[in-house]
DNA sequence: CGATTCTTTGAAAACAGTCAATCTGTGTGG
DNA sequence: CCACACAGATTGACTGTTTTCAAAGAATCG
């Protein structure tokens, strides 16, 4: 299980072997039940979790009981409540598998152990958040720009692997509309 | 007009006089006047702008040639395109003043070279990025699950010293909603 | 098979967008 | 100082989109 992380770390970092025995050493492999809650709303998030294997999401509960996705998570994403990590508040949502899955899990203190005694390893992870705040801000233009169809269709052509194995009403959850909205969207498309 | 810049990190990061120095000698003070374009789509984003005065916004053009802002700034606010920034890529939106405004720009090269010279810099600047990614997904939260009045209450009571100081058709934009309807949901709001 | 989860459909109501017109305040040039 | 232009805000009428609620079909899993 821990391969996978390696060959990641290997290939978007290029640890030594040295650095990587650092990161096992404080690696935590854990398994996930579909279903299962990885993060609840009111816990902090101490980890830093990678997907080795399955799918997880992160969502939030609004005021009026329904559950809103901020993001889904696959093989090789990471996955965590950056807020809560970050701030060490209480999160404001919750992670859980949508599949059975495998992740990783680090520690926040020995998480950033590794990146001051790792500067590739930094800088990953630096560029790493960067490309994720990139993809919020394009995100955020999507929705006060674009149509609930057109949301759709961006959403099939960026992410067909996510697409593909999470079910339809979540989709309509990530991108800000009804169920039976998406539902007649996707209609009034195949008639074409 | 460095002096507010000095406050601001002697405040947040609390800098020693050499440090300040150094900061000081790389610091490119400029003015710009309402209406006038510190970026524009297309070029690349080579500095890190601080605002020392006045107002800014960074907006996008729609396919339909409508312009969204995905952001304001105020005094003592960053404002750059960071996409473009970080990648080096041609900007996909345009910065430009909304009031008379001073700002302070750091080039890219010597801004990265402050952070790894200056750890307490680099800390606070790692701060101020996890905090704006925060917000980034607590706006995509607010876009995906909540209603345009709502969305507009909110930025009233969040960003009040916005609010007071741009014309309502620009938060409508920021909102995603047209300004049409932007003006409908505050009448409604006052006859309560 | 039965239960659960997921997707689709229909009809009514609420909501938001567009286009066109009007109203307001501001500031500039004569 | 006035008249005019201009940017901003509002309103009305109409159209189009989205939500909601209720119901019914598929698909999946134990």
């Amino acid at each position: 299980m821990f391969k996978t992380f390696e060959t990641y770390l290997k290939e978007k970092a290029d640890l030594t072997v040295d650095e990587m025995v650092a990161v096992r050493a404080v690696s935590i492999e854990k398994k996930i039940r579909k279903r299962q809650y990885l993060l609840q709303e009111g816990d902090v998030c101490h980890y830093n979790c990678f997907i080795v294997k399955g799918c997880l999401r992160l969502y939030r509960v609004g005021e009026d009981g329904t559950e809103h996705i901020l993001r889904f998570g696959v093989e090789n994403w990471w996955m965590s409540d950056r807020e809560s990590y970050n701030t060490g508040d209480p999160s404001k949502g919750n992670i859980d598998a949508l599949e059975n899955s495998e992740v990783i899990l680090i520690d926040k203190p020995d998480f950033n152990n590794l990146t001051t005694t790792i500067p590739r390893l930094n800088n990953f992870i630096e560029k790493l958040k960067a490309r994720s705040f990139d993809a919020s801000q394009n995100r955020i233009m999507s929705n006060i720009s674009r149509t609930a169809e057109e949301r759709y269709q961006e959403f099939m052509t960026f992410f067909p692997d996510i697409f593909y194995r999470v079910p339809l009403h979540m989709i309509a959850s990530y991108l800000g509309v009804s169920r039976e909205t998406l539902s007649r969207i996707r209609s009034q498309f195949s008639h074409k």
